[in-house]
RNA sequence: CGGGGCGUAGCGCAGUCUGGUAGCGCACUAGUCUGGGGGACUAGUGGUCGCAGGUUCAAAUCCUGUCGUCCCGACCA
């Protein structure tokens, strides 16, 4: 492509509402542009390497076996009432009606579609098992859109859904698009991990997400030092400490605290280390007008998602309100503690940790008093230990080998079993050998393409600007011709090398705007262009062109008579 | 949903408190010079100051409403 006949859109100043680099960047490098809250125009730029993600998507997803289909965007209210989502799914699902008052909604993801169109192609064993995929528009009218494409509320999604007779084979399914993804986010140039997740409320067997790790990131990973384990923190098993807890040294004695309601604040007070101090959080509990306690250590934080899996625990998690805790334990929630809680028919559960520890100190359950020297069995029953915290960097590893790592991740896809959710509420049914009717078990595999943009610039980007890895680039090379309008032998070379490269298959952008050489080279290192040819007069005469990598820190002198060949080994099409 | 910030030229901003003919930088147009890291000079183009209503002789500025946009968000006892 030549730059007089593709205009950039390139910026100086950035953007004042861009938060993240790789917003402000896309945003500075023209490669999108904003219309409203959460939807962006892709500008001819952005569009190539979208398409280039997109590509290396479908190549491997075809190598998988998989199927392309297009669904709609726009989805009847029929189906999602049959699936019960149509209740079930909040605002973030955008609904509407037609003329003729028909309600429909535009799809956050297409599982009653699919789940309709199987039903209706599908009918014997013989077709199973099949695997449909499409990139499609997605719309979800997230709360707070943000960050530009990685969180938007239009976004373009690659979506792939299953179907098998039986969990053997959505297992053998799950297990290619699990290799399939990892081939995807490799071939991309990407630094992920497949962690274990999260299933939700769907349940069924597995789930894994593809993170993208960089430190804007919205989720905690948490992986092993000395193993392949990786889980998002919502889920990584925080494991018992090692040995027995230590024997009780201290009696245990009220003191006054007055003004004393945090961990810190008592930590400070009393001299103890944060992990010795216990907090006592006081939820809603799963039978109507109960409380339940939970209790951790004062360095750890409470895991919300374990903690709501407890059966006396309400669900959703929710927190009593002070009031309650006042109207049911007579002291307000900065002086709470797990003595004599069970006389009062509140449930305590203890995490792991927090049973750990020997003579600690927490709320004496009167205002501005603290127990010191309390010993679990001693002054207080002994507990039911639980996995109730979030894991914290240096915990063993759940597997047993290392300890754990945690960094931000961008969950750029998400592979999971479904299993008959879809299909029995839809009654998607084939035949099995026996000609017996069976309802079909589903999988379904997703990636943000838009997001996966996003996260390579998070990921590859220093301060003049993006660093494509080869695979994403709109363009793998640049060529500058410097000083054309004095000069037109340099042109002449560059427009020789660009039809050769161009022949070659290269994509080739050729800089023919006769601009002041510091111009083109701000735009491409900007624009993010991996390598690039500098075609002077100065160096002709000499019998050199300068070539640099846009990751490279110096210029580097070829000559001019093998230049193909040289481009050739750096591209590498050798 | 709640709290806060911001809406003035395509972008980044000043001007608003204290009402009095709308400004700066970048970008853009023309020309001259310049020619290896976003160059200089000269002359230009471009704004119903988000929108609506009100106060006033007079409103970007004060008041009311409204829309848009960005940031933050329970609790961590």
């Amino acid at each position: 492509m030549r730059l007089s006949q593709f205009p950039l859109a390139t910026l100086k100043e950035t953007p004042s509402d861009a938060e993240v680099i790789s917003h402000q960047l896309m945003l500075r490098a023209g490669l999108i542009r904003r219309l409203a809250a959460g939807l962006y125009t892709w500008s001819p730029l952005g569009l190539r390497v979208l398409r280039k993600v997109e590509r290396i998507v479908r190549e491997e997803m075809d190598r998988a076996g998989a199927l392309e289909v297009l669904m709609p965007a726009v989805q009847p209210a029929e189906l999602w009432q049959e699936s019960g989502r149509w209740e079930q799914y909040g605002p973030e699902l955008l609904r509407f009606k037609d003329r003729h008052d028909r309600e429909f909604c535009y799809g956050p993801t297409h599982e009653e579609i699919i789940t309709d169109f199987a039903r209706r192609e599908l009918k014997s064993y013989k077709q199973l098992p099949v695997c449909w995929y499409q990139v499609q528009t997605k719309f979800r009218d997230e709360i707070r859109p943000r960050f530009g494409v990685m969180r938007a509320r239009e976004f373009l999604m690659k979506d792939a859904y299953s179907f098998h007779l039986g969990q053997d084979s959505l297992q053998a399914t799950y297990e290619v698009m699990h290799a399939t993804y990892t081939r995807i986010f490799t071939r991309l140039g990407l630094d992920f991990r497949a962690v274990r997740a999260d299933t939700g409320s769907i349940g069924g067997t597995g789930s894994h997400e593809f993170h993208v790790l960089a430190s804007s990131g919205e989720d905690d990973i948490a992986f092993s030092t000395a193993s392949d384990y990786a889980a998002n923190v919502e889920l990584a098993e925080a494991v018992a400490p090692a040995g027995e807890r230590l024997a009780a040294t201290e009696p245990m004695r009220a003191i006054p605290t007055p003004d004393t309601h945090t961990i810190e604040q008592v930590a400070a007070l009393t001299g103890l280390p944060m992990n010795r101090v216990l907090k006592t959080l006081i939820m809603r509990g799963a039978e109507e007008g109960r409380l339940v306690a939970l209790v951790l250590r004062g360095d750890h934080q409470l895991n919300e998602i374990k903690a709501e899996k407890l059966a006396e625990v309400a669900s959703p998690l929710c927190f009593a309100s002070p009031e309650e805790v006042r109207e049911t334990i007579g002291a307000g929630v900065g002086s709470i503690g797990p003595v004599g809680l069970d006389a009062l028919g509140i449930s305590v559960f203890v995490d792991r940790a927090a049973l750990h520890v020997a003579d600690f100190a927490c709320g004496a359950n009167r205002d501005d008093e603290h127990l010191l020297g309390v010993n679990w069995g001693r002054d207080l029953p002994e507990a039911a230990a639980v996995d109730i915290r979030n894991v914290v960097e240096g915990d063993p590893s759940p597997d047993g080998q290392g300890t754990l790592v945690i960094r931000r991740g961008i969950e750029v896809g998400h592979i999971f079993q479904l299993g008959d959710k879809y299909s029995r509420a839809m009654n998607a049914v084939v035949l099995d050998e026996q000609g017996k009717s069976q309802v079909m078990t589903m999988g379904c595999y997703g990636i943000g393409v838009s997001r996966v943009v996003a996260a390579a610039i998070e990921q590859n980007h220093d301060e003049r600007g993006i660093r494509w890895p080869m695979a994403l680039a709109p363009f793998q090379i640049a060529l500058l011709p410097l000083n054309a309008s004095r000069a037109p032998q340099t042109m002449e070379l560059a427009q020789k090398l660009y039809a050769e490269l161009a022949a070659l298959g290269v994509d080739v952008l050729l800089d023919d705007r006769e601009l002041r050489p510091g111009v083109m080279f701000a735009d491409m290192e900007l624009i993010g262009i991996p390598h690039r040819l500098v075609i002077s007069d100065k160096g002709l005469a000499a019998g050199e062109l300068e070539y640099r990598a846009r990751d490279a820190a110096e210029n580097e002198m070829l000559p001019a008579d093998t230049i193909m060949d040289a481009l050739r080994q750096r591209l590498g099409l050798d």
